[in-house]
DNA sequence: AAATGCACGTA
DNA sequence: CGTACGTGCATTTT
C-alpha cells in the first residue's frame, strides 16, 4: 500500500527540489531548524510551536513525525517500519542512510517523508482553526531562519578567561571540600543529599528540614537557615563546595563546547517552552551566572570576535510588569509606569499611600517581589517565606496592593477562569497553551495549572513580542546593509555583535524595533549596553 | 543504559 | 505552598 497518491507524490517532489523556500520539520530530535540550517530542504511544514501539548498526545511534548502522524493521520510508522539497527534518525537524516543501507531501512525512511505532505494539510488545517496560522507563518518562521543566523555565528569566548577561571574554581572546591570533611570529622560524597542527610541530621542531630519526596530537603534555603540556627561550620563549607562546583562545571561545560572557530554555537529549540519562549542547548546560554560578581567573572570570557568592534545587549525593562498593566487595563499600574518614576518605588508608595519620597527600602523591595510574585500565582504563603514575614504581614500586604491595583487582581482571575472554560489560554499574538489540568480532581494538579494558567499570558505575549523584535531588527540589518549580527536572545534581552563604525546605526535600529515591536498602553522601554566583552555590555 | 530526583543557573 | 527552562550528579530501576 502506498501512503502517497500521485498528486502528493509530485508535490513532495518539488517541496525536495525548492530548496530556497524555508522548509521546517519536527525531526525525531524535535529540533525544527536544524535542517533549514544546513540548506536541505528535504521536509514539509509538519509542526507549529505555540501546537505543544496537543497537536501530540497531551502527556507527549515532543513533535516527532511518528506520533503526528499517528495523532493526525491515523497511521502507525512503527509498525510498517521494520525494526532496523541502523535505522537513520529520521528520514533526513541523509548522511546516515549509506549508499549500500538495506532495503528495508530505506523505504522506513521513505515512509516517514511520504508522510510528511499530508501532515502538513492536517496541521495546516488545524492552525487555521485555532486561528494560529498567521502566528506560524509571520512569526515562527522568520524566527526560525533568525536562528539559524545565530546559532551559525555562535559567541566568540577567550578560553583563556575561562582556564583561569577553572583554576581558581578548582581550588575553591577543594579547599571547600576539605574545610567540610574536617568540621563533619569524616570524607563523604558533599554531591550527595543522601550522604548529606547522614550527616546533618543523623550525627550532627540538626532540626529537620523541609520533606523532598525522598527525605528532607539540603537545598541552599535550607542549609542557610541551618546555619542561623547552628553555626556549624560544616554548612559554610558545604555552601561554599556547592556554589564553587557549580560555576565550574559551568566553565568546564562552556570550554568543552568551545568549537574549532573560537566560537561557542548554542542551539535555540523553539518547540520546547510550552509558553512560546526559546530554550537553548549544547550548551546552554541562557542560564550564564548573572547575579553574583563570580558568574559575571564567566561572562568575561564572552568577548567580541575578530573583525567585529563590540558587543551590545539590549533588554527590555519590566517586560512582563508592563505586559501586565496592559492585558489588565489598570489605569494605576499604566500611571505608575507613564510616570517614568522608579516603578517599584511608586507602586510602593501607592500601595501604603504614603509620597514617593518616603518609601523605604525595605517597603520598596517587598512591593517588587509582590509584584514579580503576581505573574507567577504566588501564594500569601509563599510570599511570606520570601519576605521572611509572618502570612498576616504578606497577607496584609496583599490586600493592600490590590486595592489600589484592583485590576490586576480581577484580570488575573478572570484569565484563570476563562481557561477553565475554554481549555486553553491566550497571549496577545494568539499563542494558545492548552491546560486540561485546570479541571482536574487531583488539588496539587490543579492549582499548578491554575498559576500556568495567569502565567502563561504574560511569559506568552513577553515571548511574542522579542519574537517579533527579533524578527524585526534582522529585517532592518539587512535592510540597511550592515554587517552587524545577532548571536544569542535570553528571553527579554538580545545580545548583538556590532560591526566596525555600526555601533550608533545599530543601537538606533535595536532600540526603535524593539520598542515598536507591540503597541501597549504603556512605553516598551529598552536599554542598552556596549562592551568588549557580554559583562561589559550588560550596563 | 535509562529513568528519576535533587539541586541550581537564567529570565 | 512561584512561572518557564537545561544540565550535572547521585541514585534507582530496567
Amino acid at each position: 500500500m502506498s501512503l502517497l497518491d500521485p498528486a502528493d507524490e509530485q508535490a513532495l517532489f518539488a517541496l525536495l527540489a525548492d530548496t530556497d523556500q524555508p522548509k521546517v520539520v519536527a525531526d525525531a530530535k524535535g529540533s525544527w531548524h536544524a535542517l533549514h540550517a544546513r540548506g536541505i530542504a528535504l521536509d514539509g511544514v509538519v509542526a507549529d510551536p505555540s501546537l505543544a501539548g496537543y497537536l501530540c498526545r497531551p502527556e507527549q511534548r515532543s513533535y516527532d513525525v511518528g506520533s503526528l502522524a499517528q495523532r493526525w493521520l491515523g497511521i502507525d510508522l512503527e509498525a510498517l517500519s521494520a525494526p532496523q539497527d541502523d535505522q537513520p534518525q529520521s528520514a533526513f537524516d541523509l548522511e546516515s542512510l549509506a549508499d549500500d543501507a538495506p532495503a528495508a531501512t530505506a523505504l522506513a525512511a521513505a515512509r516517514r517523508a511520504a508522510v510528511l505532505l499530508p501532515l502538513q494539510r492536517a496541521l495546516e488545517e488545524q492552525m487555521r482553526q485555532r486561528g494560529v496560522l498567521d502566528l506560524y507563518t509571520d512569526l515562527e518562521m522568520p524566527v526560525a531562519a533568525t536562528l539559524t543566523g545565530m546559532e551559525d555565528a555562535g559567541i566568540a569566548v577567550d578560553d583563556a578567561v575561562l582556564a583561569a577561571r577553572q583554576t581558581e574554581l578548582d581550588a575553591r572546591v577543594t579547599h571547600a571540600a576539605e574545610g567540610a570533611f574536617a568540621a563533619a570529622g569524616h570524607e563523604l560524597n558533599l554531591s550527595s543529599p543522601k550522604q548529606l542527610q547522614t550527616v546533618l541530621f543523623d550525627e550532627l542531630k540538626m532540626p529537620k528540614t523541609r520533606r523532598t519526596k525522598t527525605g528532607y530537603t539540603t537545598d541552599a534555603d535550607a542549609l542557610a537557615s541551618l546555619y542561623v540556627k547552628t553555626s556549624h561550620p560544616f554548612l559554610e563549607h558545604l555552601l561554599e563546595h556547592r556554589d564553587a562546583i557549580k560555576l565550574r562545571q559551568t566553565v568546564e561545560g562552556l570550554r568543552k563546547a568551545i568549537a574549532p572557530d573560537g566560537r561557542i554555537h548554542t542551539t535555540f529549540q523553539q518547540t520546547i517552552a510550552a509558553t512560546g519562549r526559546l530554550s537553548s542547548t549544547d550548551p546552554n546560554l541562557q542560564n550564564i551566572p548573572a547575579r553574583t560578581e563570580e558568574g559575571m567573572r564567566i561572562r568575561e570570557a564572552f568577548t567580541v570576535g575578530d573583525g567585529y568592534e563590540c558587543l551590545l545587549t539590549a533588554d527590555y525593562s519590566q517586560i512582563e510588569m508592563r505586559i501586565m498593566a496592559h492585558l489588565s487595563g489598570d489605569e494605576a499600574l499604566i500611571e505608575a509606569f507613564r510616570s517614568g518614576e522608579d516603578l517599584h518605588r511608586y507602586v510602593a508608595a501607592m500601595v501604603h499611600g504614603i509620597g514617593i519620597d518616603e518609601v523605604t527600602p525595605q517597603q520598596r523591595s517587598h512591593v517588587k517581589a509582590m509584584s514579580y510574585g503576581l505573574a507567577y500565582g504566588l501564594s500569601t504563603f509563599g510570599l511570606a517565606r520570601q519576605l521572611g514575614v509572618d502570612t498576616a504581614e504578606a497577607a496584609g500586604l496583599r490586600e493592600a496592593y490590590f486595592a489600589r491595583f484592583g485590576r490586576v487582581h480581577d484580570y488575573l482571575e478572570h484569565v484563570v477562569e476563562q481557561a477553565r472554560r475554554d481549555g486553553w489560554t491566550q497571549t496577545m499574538f494568539g499563542r494558545r497553551r492548552y491546560l486540561p489540568d485546570l479541571n482536574s480532581d487531583n488539588r496539587q494538579r490543579r492549582e499548578m495549572a491554575e498559576r500556568a494558567a495567569l502565567n502563561a499570558p504574560i511569559q506568552g505575549s513577553a515571548a511574542d513580542i522579542v519574537k517579533q523584535a527579533m524578527v524585526d531588527v534582522a529585517e532592518s540589518l539587512t535592510a540597511a546593509g550592515l554587517r552587524s549580527r545577532m548571536l544569542l536572545q535570553i528571553h527579554d534581552e538580545l545580545l548583538l555583535e556590532i560591526a566596525p563604525g555600526e555601533a550608533d546605526a545599530v543601537e538606533e535600529l535595536v532600540r526603535t524595533r524593539m520598542s515598536g515591536a507591540a503597541t501597549l498602553s504603556v512605553p516598551l522601554d529598552v536599554s542598552v549596553g556596549r562592551g568588549a566583552t557580554w559583562r561589559d555590555a550588560a550596563h
